[in-house]
DNA sequence: TCACCATCGTTTGATCGACAAACTAGTTTT
DNA sequence: AAAACTAGTTTGTCGATCAAACGATGGTGA
């Protein structure tokens, strides 16, 4: 750890800026993002998490809950009733699939994509209040390297699951109209539209 | 479905990359740096938050706890135990402001510096982890675009507190060794060091 | 000076969300 | 075919977050 990067810039403790804090930084930007969003986004059935659902859905072959859960950090529980309630209102749809007729393939309707549309324009506007500190180009920046790092240590989690690969199935025609089968009634008490 | 969009143009305006979700990115990169920093702080009574607020203490003049809950975005409730505890294990330490006696300005004791240090160092370590799908210069650009943005939307946060003015008083010998008086006596129920 | 209002910190209470465990359906292995 | 395993759903519990009430202190205006 004695750290021989040529970098001597950087003392320890005599830096006249020594707030460099990633953690403090991170959060801070992401609960006013968080905060935002979730104000811009009331009308859909979960605020900031259905706007993820929806987008990481609606593109590439439709994922399970599983590999959606562990893409988005969701429990897979909570992920149930999220689901319920963007299906109950038309946005995305479960369908098993027919190779494995455990798993719960999502896709977004028309409709679904229709509204993320919508969605997308109202949170990249969110998103450059929440980055007014930086001008365009650091914007630009600063998203990338975020990505870069997020994709990058998403991959790199141990403990949770070795191998997501993801099955290149379905993009046949099996149909299956016969719906999720949707076996249990009604969800929690109040699982409205949250609020 | 989405087949059916091989994405025949890019505008130039929106970003290049559909997934380049701040939201997302953040949320992953923040997530994997909270879980690591508790396991390696799980001797500090509040873990990150007790990092934060050591750090914040460390520096500067001592805030009041009002200024260290807003800096920190912790509710004021919760810096009261959260405080409790680190001055239980005797890191830092409530002093009333004699100009002010409505305010308890919270600093850091010796020990407290001493172990920050150590501490530091650790979470030094878990964040050139987390970024580790950044190269070093790059790690660098994303902690100062990161506090530059956290910064700047930090300031911009109408709804909360208009006028955050760091009174520049204290600094002075007056010494007030009367302690807080700490008038109530035990916190809730399992405070403990956390976990 | 004395009521009146604002602020800081503490305490309490209610509510919400995350997480773990049990359960069912379906698949793979032996 | 039985056992073991995985995906998804349901249920229950625990902890954290937030709002409100409270006591203490300071400022303000009649």
């Amino acid at each position: 750890m004695a750290s021989t990067t040529p970098e001597p810039a950087r003392l320890p403790d005599a830096g006249p800026d020594p707030d460099t804090n990633l953690g403090w930084s991170l959060a801070v930007v992401l609960r006013r993002w968080h905060e935002r969003v979730e104000a811009a986004l009331a009308d859909l059935p979960h605020g900031s998490r259905g706007y993820h659902v929806l987008a990481a859905v609606s593109r590439g072959e439709p994922p399970t809950q599983a590999a959606l859960a562990e893409r988005l950090l969701i429990d897979r529980s909570v992920m149930t009733y999220l689901l319920d309630d963007l299906e109950a209102v038309g946005l995305v749809r479960r369908r098993i699939d027919p190779h494995d007729r455990r798993v719960r393939r999502v896709c977004a309707t028309g409709h679904g994509r229709e509204v993320l549309a919508g969605v997308r324009e109202r949170v990249e506007h969110v998103e450059e209040q929440v980055l007014a500190g930086l001008d365009a180009p650091s914007r630009e920046l600063f998203r990338g390297l975020a990505q870069r790092a997020a994709v990058a240590v998403q991959e790199a989690s141990p403990a949770t699951d070795p191998c997501a690969a993801v099955r290149q199935v379905v993009g046949d025609g099996a149909e299956d109209p016969g719906g999720t089968g949707s076996r249990g009634g009604r969800r929690r008490t109040g699982r409205g539209t949250r609020n």
